[in-house]
DNA sequence: TTAAGTAATGCAACCCATTTGCTTTTATTT
DNA sequence: AAATAAAAGCAAATGGGTTGCATTACTTAA
């Protein structure tokens, strides 16, 4: 059976966050809704209905994050990216321990939700406050795709 | 007992890399058999003896890293890091699989040779080709160093 | 030891992601 | 609708890192 997927009232979600209800941030939200995929400043920009200014950008990224909405993960070559928050953030606490995935193709970010960073020993010379988890390879679609070119012929 | 250090010849350890012997290479190499942290760019100019132009800084360190002499580390601020390699990189072929830690008070990095990165079930939609963990927060220096300031009774 | 030949250094200028300051516009609140 | 607060836009700056190219220092082979 198809999962019903309840409509999301970004706007509700702006407000509740004390985020003015803007058209931009409006498509931002649902942009991040929309997509399993984590985003780079530039990939917001190129998915704007309207032209939108790159400082404009940034500053919207920093609010969803202060906020909650959003966290950052760790990009290709230390390009900012963000994540939309799935269930477990607080403002200003953000309780990431999954691993993330970062494709040597084609730059992407993914979240691995279903690695969980494995607990380690308390290390003597070190107080540890957060753990990261960072895989690097190739994902499936880069993958597919370069399969694609190769069964065409090339 | 003491450990007798045994004298490194700098000058043959270059040679045999195919580096040239010059004045600031010899102090490059003698910096990070030194210090058991990593150096940034700005790190190495401040501990040169002479004044040295930081793209001498960043392609030594580039050459110092194509020969296995040193691998580059995770870095606060993405700020490029690097630490000598210990003993089991070849050229081209870095393999550190252990952990490294973040200072968020001096932001130095630390490499945790005795925290290994768990090996992890193949994930389905990812080819993996590299792991990294990442721990953060507080390096004993900085413990220590506020520990005093606690003391002297501010 | 000296003359190539090769590697390293220095300088200026550039690239490019990100940030800052400030003004204008748009939302929200009362 | 006015007052207040937040967001957007623009220009310019910041800063780590890179590139091209000319100069200088090593290395090597005669």
């Amino acid at each position: 059976m198809k999962k019903v997927e309840t409509k999301i009232d970004y706007g509700a979600i702006l407000s509740k966050q004390g985020l003015s209800k803007t058209p931009f941030r409006m498509e931002l939200l649902a942009l991040f809704y929309s997509s399993n995929k984590s985003l780079s400043v530039d990939d917001v920009i190129h998915n704007s209905s309207s032209e939108i200014n790159k400082v404009t950008v940034y500053r919207a990224l920093e609010r969803f994050e202060e906020t909650g909405l959003i966290h950052h993960v760790p990009g290709k070559n230390n390009l900012k990216r963000f994540s939309l928050c799935r269930e477990e953030c607080a403002p200003h606490q953000h309780t990431h321990n999954h691993g993330h995935f970062i494709c040597n193709e084609c730059d992407q970010t993914y979240c691995l939700e279903s690695v969980q960073i494995p607990k380690l020993a308390p290390l003597k010379d070190f107080t540890i406050q957060r753990y990261q988890l960072t895989l690097e390879g190739i994902c499936n679609d880069c993958n597919t795709q370069k399969q694609n070119i190769l069964n065409a012929g090339f």
